[in-house]
DNA sequence: CTGAAAGCGCTTACAG
DNA sequence: CTGAAAGCGCTTACAG
């Protein structure tokens, strides 16, 4: 089966009917709609896409832009594919399809985005891993182009957002150490420039500040995003000579690093070193002790994700009227027991 | 900037020449095309790709399609996201964009990729997660796009492949396990109909039956591809009357809960129990003992499974010439620790 | 309710 | 070397 005018000819109409037939257009005879369907499906017509796009000016396709950067291939976690099927399940029901455009590690993601954006490939799109200064905003924002970001970015210009609420992790994540009696909390921060680092340590300052704990700069760490990471960041606390007697750990899989490198020096997490998780991963379940870290829905993070894009779209905003442009999205604490001593008391 | 004829206007010469110059082609003034791309480039103008897809019948997008079932987005560990750099680095230099076709979990994959095809996003497909039987081949066979898949399949109707060596991996580990001294030797499965788990217990039986040792059904153990499988694992074998004194496992993760089980019943891998693990891991390196297990660079896979698939499309094949069509990919045996002791000298 | 026709934005034979 | 025109496969006003 090739086109419609096949599919035209074999059934001995106009292609203009079963145009309108197919795309459920009122007016049709239901004699006709009948016929029209059930030839398509035996002759496994599907509308050329190109064509549609071509005439309708819209493709039906939003595209999820991931930078698959050495750092996020190592630590995602599957982050992304979770969140996808959360989008999906807003955008089948209006027949729309998710793609996933992963931009190359050699390539800069301002000229994929781009790329990608004049392509016209997509109708709308997400971006992810925003950084502080991040141009793809005022790119997407230019060219008028539907958007939201995952992540925010000081570059936002008022653009929707959903982003993990760091702000509230890292306070509840302090607020529980202090109560225990810590005093010298570290902290661990990506090693790029992604803006979640920057809000991470930010509100780590202010938590700290709030319970009149000086802030000491030697102790917020650098690493990559990764176990290798979280093992490079408990080596250099370590090594510090006023050690710390906790830390707060960005990123899931740190903490398995983490773990190794202390055990390897003797050192118990839950009795000689306090250590908060970020995002509950299966991977921290089958930590000894058990990591305290905070949980999330992501599947339900993509279904909002989906809905403040759809609202942002003339064809779609109707049904989803009311959506806050810029959402933070919380986090629930779950107790561990590799923070559950109280200084003083350790042996 | 809008199409190609308002730049046309802007430059006081026809669209054609427009055209021309922008792709390429021979015969145009380089004066001329050096004007058409200077404009270009500061109007930011760039192809609508509906338009030239449906001009050219070729859309210069390649589609990689996952399912990211509930089990996959537990496991997978990034192995797409690495192999989709390999691809990249090959389909880049053809200005190929790949993009990534996630079937939603409650749509059946057959009934997904049908559609994607129809609707001719793409030019050429990349399937994976290879079922035993496998109707994908089929529908691709008959459409007539073209395909390679990662994973084989019994339904693969000689079309191309490429897959991990599951039958090298499970000879060298039974070989290495038979060599200290054992022979009852357990072996993990999933629970999926993926075909790689029957290529991988195959492979189990006929390395068994090469050393003389008769296989017992009771010890392949079927769980899901996730640390949480393999805490599953442990346990099923922990119960059996007749214990198996080491386990080979398949993907990667299963050793986190493999490990953390039997260290709860004060049974020590590499001590009291041989594991043999598959693909290496970042995770596995922080399992204390270390894990043997098998290397091999997702990133090379990735540039073969382009390149057979490039080397089946009329427009690229005379550039990869001789390409095997059916692969089996080689890993690399990484010995740790944890089958590092001969039988009957365990305490 | 249906058909004939226009036109979406491109590329590419064909003339000149 | 350049322009005018056809046509890729659709959808959708417009007639009837």
């Amino acid at each position: 089966m090739k086109g419609i005018r096949q599919l035209a000819e074999h059934l001995d109409i106009s292609i203009g009917t079963v145009s309108r037939a197919l795309n459920g257009k009122p007016d049709v005879n239901e004699e006709t709609r009948k016929r029209v369907l059930a030839a398509a499906e035996q002759l496994g017509y599907v509308a050329n896409q190109s064509g549609r796009s071509l005439r309708q000016g819209t493709t039906n396709v939003i595209g999820l832009m991931i930078q698959s950067s050495r750092e996020t291939v190592e630590n995602s976690d599957n982050f992304f594919l979770t969140v996808t099927g959360g989008l999906q399940s807003v955008f089948s029901r209006h027949k729309l399809d998710l793609v996933m455009l992963p931009c190359p590690h050699d390539e800069d993601p301002y000229e994929y985005l781009k790329r990608m954006v004049a392509r016209r490939i997509v109708d709308a799109l997400i971006i992810s891993e925003t950084q502080r200064v991040d141009k793809r905003f005022d790119l997407l924002a230019k060219t008028k182009i539907p958007f939201v970001a995952l992540g925010r970015s000081l570059s936002d210009g008022n653009a929707s957002w959903i982003d993990l609420d760091f702000d509230g992790v890292v306070n509840s994540a302090v607020d529980r150490l202090v109560a225990h009696g810590h005093r010298r909390i570290a902290i661990s921060a990506p090693s790029s420039d992604i803006n979640l680092g920057f809000v991470f340590v930010e509100g780590y300052r202010r938590a700290l500040e709030r319970h009149g704990i000086i802030h000491d700069p030697a102790l917020v760490i650098r690493a990559k995003s990764s176990e290798q990471g979280g093992y490079q960041v408990a080596d250099e606390l370590l090594r510090l000579e006023d050690r710390p007697t906790a830390v707060i750990l960005i990123y899931e899989l740190m903490a398995i690093g983490f773990y190794r490198r202390v055990m390897e020096s003797g050192i118990i997490p839950g009795r000689d070193i306090a250590v908060v998780g970020f995002r509950e991963a299966p991977r921290a379940k089958f930590l000894q002790p058990p990591l305290t870290c905070f949980r999330t829905s992501l599947h339900d993070l993509g279904v909002e994700l989906a809905e403040i894009l759809l609202s942002g779209m003339p064809a779609y905003s109707e049904e989803y009227p009311g959506k806050t442009r810029q959402t933070i999205w919380p986090l629930e604490l779950m107790p561990g027991e590799s923070d559950a001593f109280e200084l003083g008391t350790k042996k």
